[in-house]
RNA sequence: GGCCCCAUCGUCUAGUGGUUUAGGACGUCGGCCUUUCACGCCGAUAACACGGGUUCGAAUCCCGUUGGGGUCACCA
């Protein structure tokens, strides 16, 4: 049998990062075993429902490069279906129509609560005899369920658990509008779309117990469960907007790499051994269901940070210049043309990349190329270019007048002999150099740098800060 | 509150009765390297929640306590 696997989310807000994390996890599966990954969006609830939520969770599964097979299932568009296997059920007798109103369910509710009782429907319309129906009132339709026995999960994350059946209520499948509930939809769908295996998060326990009744009134086969355990925030409450409840895309615009994310992703809950950056190439060879925890787990980010600073690391040059540029572009920071600045990212990547954490780091780092003369200089940078630094410089601009190639190590050879011939020492020398050709106090490589900006490029910046041009 | 789940360094985790003076990673703190800042390298710090059992032997099995979490809608 193959594998058949879905990511369904509500459409209720954007792809969180606990959502992000469940839909890796179905797709690592998936992918591991050569099955089926759908998507389906769970949008039963019309109210809370919105386009703008459905293109926010597609648009973040795409940047994870989490992609799916097949097309989108709504299932708002399969109401009729959801009708059909209800009265279906009527008929098998395996349901009921219940005429109570929300409000008499409310009093019900209400008054178990006050006298300590479990909350649950009474069962008022399970047995009486449908000629008893109000007039005008729409009925709603209720599972029989069993009440006597268990019912058994066997989870393959949490294991073997029964609920006693005597726990569970009457749960309505159609609302008296005609509309599924979630726990109808969500088992029509998982049939209907022959789901094999059905990963969510532990959210969903509890449901589960219900769904199975449902396919047992149906005697329809049932999908094998994994519930993983949710995730925290740093202080081991849970998600809130503060932190991890955030956009998947939230996390793109604080420069994190896709690659990055799910690495991390795949660490929180699933271990392979002492394994800790696992390329995604290996994370499907490796991944399976019993390396999932059990308990809950909280986001770090310095531990993606981490991370993301490695995979910056093995990133292709052009990709990372290019996010560099985007970046740039969107704060209105380079002045330079495109092609010049795309250029010197290239050949100063492998000086800025070690540098960073972030894109958004290394987008700060790498403005400095982009920048038109005379270069604005920061408050350090300003403070380090005082007369004697101004003066330096001016002796190492004209023992780089005569230059022959104009390559790292030879540049460092010049100003490191001009800086013993003058009696200074190089870091004397190098910081105002930095200053100058940078604006900034913190920079690739020196001679780096300068190799980069070219002979012209790093002649005009010297003479700028040599004659006090730069604004600060 | 009922039901259910969980519990190893600050964090993510390895560990499935003896090979463990409990391993790795992130973080933190030292040091080395060094033209700044990083990277890299070396070292240090730090955990089996508690109490009972079972066993020759328990982080590993059982029970309880405590703590955390989930769920109890004509929401999903």
């Amino acid at each position: 049998m193959s594998v058949v696997t879905r990511f369904a989310p509500s459409p209720t807000g954007f792809l969180h990062i606990g959502g992000a994390r469940t839909a890796l996890f179905n797709w690592l599966f998936t992918r591991r075993h050569g099955g089926t990954y759908r998507l389906r969006i769970e949008d039963t609830d019309r109210k809370r429902s919105t386009v703008e939520a459905i293109a926010a969770i597609v648009e973040g599964l795409k940047w994870l490069e989490l992609d799916w097979d097949g097309e989108i299932v709504f299932q708002s568009r399969r109401l009729a279906r959801h009708g059909e296997v209800a009265r279906q059920m009527l008929a098998a007798g395996t349901a009921y129509r219940c005429y109570s109103t929300p409000e008499e369910l409310t009093q019900m509710r209400e008054r178990a609560r006050a006298e300590g009782r479990p909350i649950r429907y009474d069962g008022t319309w399970r047995e009486r005899d449908p000629c008893d129906a109000p007039a005008g009132v729409a009925p709603a339709i209720r599972l029989k369920a069993p009440q006597t026995g268990e019912t058994l999960v066997e989870d393959r994350v949490q294991g073997p658990v029964r609920v006693a059946n005597g726990e569970l209520d009457d749960m309505i499948l159609l609302r008296s509008d005609g509309t599924p509930t979630y726990m109808h939809s969500v088992v029509v769908d998982d049939h209907d779309m022959a789901i094999t295996h059905v990963i969510r998060g532990d959210d969903h326990f509890s449901n589960t117990f219900r769904q199975l009744q449902i396919y047992h009134a149906l005697d329809w086969p049932t999908p094998a469960f994994a519930h993983i355990p949710l995730l925290h925030g740093p202080d081991g409450a849970k998600l809130s907007k503060r932190h991890g409840a955030l956009g998947v895309e939230a996390y793109r615009d604080m420069g994190f790499l896709p690659e990055a994310m799910r690495n991390y992703l795949l660490r929180l809950g699933w271990a392979h051994g002492d394994d800790e950056t696992i390329a995604t190439e290996q994370a499907i060879l490796w991944f399976e269901l019993d390396g999932v925890g059990r308990s809950p787990s909280r986001v770090d980010m310095a531990k993606l940070q981490n991370l993301n600073a490695h995979y910056i690391r093995e990133a292709e040059a052009g990709r990372l210049a290019d996010a560099i540029m985007a970046r740039l572009a969107a704060d209105g920071r380079p002045k330079v043309a495109s092609d010049v600045l795309r250029g010197r990212l290239l050949a100063g990547m492998d000086g800025l990349r070690p540098r960073a954490k972030t894109l958004v780091e290394l987008a700060d780092l790498a403005a400095f190329y982009g920048l038109s003369r005379p270069l604005a200089l920061d408050g350090k940078a300003a403070k380090l270019l005082d007369g004697a630094a101004r003066e330096r410089l001016a002796g190492v601009h004209a023992a780089l007048a005569n230059a022959g190639e104009w390559t790292e190590s030879g540049l460092d050879a010049i100003v490191r002999n001009h800086a013993e011939q003058r009696g200074v020492k190089l870091g004397d020398m190098a910081q105002p150099l930095r200053a100058a050709l940078t604006g900034s106090t913190v920079s690739p490589g020196i001679f780096e740098v300068m190799a980069v900006l070219g002979p012209e490029e790093s002649r005009s910046r010297l003479a700028d800060a040599i004659a006090g041009l730069n604004p600060v």
